[in-house]
DNA sequence: CAATATGGTTGACACTGTCAACGTAATAGA
DNA sequence: TCTATTACGTTGACAGTGTCAACCATATTG
């Protein structure tokens, strides 16, 4: 443990960009935790959304999911629908309420990555777009 | 919402890195959640290590530490000792137990380092630890 | 000494993440 | 076609993470 590992880096930086989101969404009386974020920017911005590919592309447990769209569900943010191609899966749209979150979310989301990329370059941060995706498949797969 | 963007980024390889660690330990029968590493390795390399100063290190609550600390002595990795210089607080010390249980767990990071940078330039990795460092920064404070 | 601040503990709670089991529906193979 | 397998979503249970507020004991300041 040098001074600032890499481990240490990435837990720390990953925890303080929660942590700022969280703080701006609950000051905004926004009541939407980090994960339901997430799941509602997929159904808003992915066609032809299935809990399933949510799942994949969040990399997360299906059961999780389940969960935070039953949540965006009673908070009337999205609507599920059948999807006629696979009677056991449901489309997921967003509605009006639910786009509108969106960019009331957007919106404090550009100012946190603004914020944090305040004293950085364009490629500095593609950069580090590049290299973490890279770790993250370097990790992908069975051990 | 680009197909990498920052944040999306940021979620992906840290989750990812937490997953492979968890899993790597687990694998391993060394029942030590990611929270408990962390301060263990703490324990063992900082100076006069109190449980205030790994709340300030980790940037976590402090309620947190204490009780991880006390899962660690609990099983007997760690030892509390009085401050003489603070009646308050109290100096951690790693046992033999703790600095054994350090010694694997340090190897099994290394190897999950290793796997995620396994083709990237030194550069790279320190050009990515240094931006999110600044990162950090540049989120820490009041918003 | 009184007021305040700090280190640590505890209780309560919300959020995150995973696993196993289940019902239903799609699909592949005999 | 009929069965076996696979896939989508749901539910229950649980472990782990993170924070807030209240509290006690000790330090520090005025």
């Amino acid at each position: 443990m040098q001074r600032p590992s890499l481990s240490h880096a990435l837990q720390q930086v990953a925890h303080a960009y929660r942590g700022h989101m969280a703080q701006t969404i609950r000051e905004a009386d926004l009541p939407l935790p980090g994960t339901h974020v997430r799941a509602l920017k997929a159904v808003c911005y992915m066609e032809g959304c299935t809990a399933q590919r949510i799942a994949q592309r969040m990399r997360r447990d299906k059961a999780q999911i389940t969960r935070v769209l039953n949540d965006l569900l009673e908070s009337g943010l999205i609507l599920k629908a059948c999807n006629p191609a696979d009677k056991r899966s449901q489309l997921l749209h967003a509605t009006p309420a639910g786009e509108a979150m969106m960019l009331r979310i957007q919106a404090f989301e550009q100012q946190t990555l603004a914020r944090m990329t305040r004293d950085l370059t364009q490629e500095e941060v593609e950069h580090f777009i590049r290299i973490a995706w890279h770790m993250t498949q370097n990790l992908e797969g069975d051990l």
